[in-house]
DNA sequence: CGGCTACTATGACCGCTGTCATAGCGAATG
DNA sequence: CATTCGCTATGACAGCGGTCATAGTAGCCG
């Protein structure tokens, strides 16, 4: 992992702490400590506070979300839409499997902990499930799904990932991953031989 | 709506304020206040504190949605899977179209907070989340599913729910349930055909 | 050198949180 | 009546939260 700045490694430790323990429950002291970045940076960089900060937190991971789509088409031999999702599904499993269940979406973080008190929160988490569902959209155009398809599934693989991940969390257990990776394959991959 | 004594107005209230806020930021005076139930009265029926009182929250939470599946059910002139989830996302686009979108699952709130500080709320959670599937399973049995797949099923079904529910609520449109909805029955009538 | 800009350092403030301690009420019970 | 028990009432406490104010440093520029 490459050796940014201050203000950059704040934003990242500030989306590793949220997915961890939700927007309220991280400290921007803490969120500091964690980055090895002076506290007084802090209202330098992030003169809005901590709503700006978790706004670019929440920001980052939808871009990150969405780079690591064009990574995962790139590892599969050949691209199904199933094995994209299967692909999708796997980077969760195998860090639960390696590091444990510690972490979840920071993007859902935000989405329960703002939606309702923080109206730019929100809108900052809506734009990262779109910078999300984009590129995973495009993806499955270029495996001949349908373009009047395309969102609506790339919506659907996403909000399938998003509750599979509470669900194995709150169990500690991968399988409501798994199980969805599974079920859900046969679906898309019979979309993409409709051309 | 009946009325109940105070110890389980204020469990309701805590689930509700929960579901709108997340748990850190939801206070004890608060749930008392909304309950208008007495603050003293707080330490007399959850004597383990916050931890107690979430937890029982999120148990409301998972038997409510557990017992509704048999009313949806009932409301369904011919039952099929595919209905029976679009009964229940359709609960959620109603609440969101009449009150609008302030509140999500508590269960899925009680993971995102408590998952990695709080064992105990997560294994509510997890309790919660089978109170839920295990009704939902049971009725795709009863609808022809192949008994080895209903309970893979549910928790797809509970998976895919969740996680519309979150982009929902960020993007403040029913979009994602319903599509949830329209792209997942023609799986779910499917698997009740094959038997 | 003087000054300006970018960044860091600290301490204080105020509000809120969960929890505890203590005391009070009111009715049923013996 | 006296006791007991379920419930309520309040105030205090200790801790932590985000934020602000203020001052300091380091380096570049002119």
């Amino acid at each position: 992992m490459s050796e940014r700045g201050p203000r950059e490694r704040m934003v990242f430790s500030a989306a590793q702490l949220i997915r961890r323990d939700g927007v309220a429950s991280t400290g921007m002291r803490e969120v500091a400590a964690h980055a090895e970045a002076p506290r007084g940076s802090l209202q330098h960089y992030f003169p809005g506070g901590k709503e700006q900060l978790v706004n670019e937190a929440v920001g980052w991971a939808g871009r990150y979300a969405g780079n690591r789509v064009a990574r995962f088409l790139a590892a599969l031999p050949e691209p199904t839409p199933g094995g994209l999702f299967a692909e999708m599904v796997r980077q969760w499993t195998d860090e639960y499997e390696r590091v444990g269940f510690g972490g979840g979406c920071p993007v859902a973080a935000a989405t329960v902990d703002c939606a309702e008190s923080t109206a730019s929160t929100r809108e900052a988490a809506a734009a990262a499930f779109a910078a999300w569902t984009g590129p995973v959209a495009r993806a499955l155009a270029d495996m001949g799904v349908p373009e009047e398809r395309t969102a609506d599934l790339a919506t659907l693989m996403i909000s399938t990932l998003e509750g599979a991940l509470l669900i194995a969390r709150a169990e500690q257990d991968v399988r409501a991953l798994t199980t969805a990776a599974r079920e859900l394959a046969p679906l898309l991959d019979a979309a993409a031989r409709t051309r």
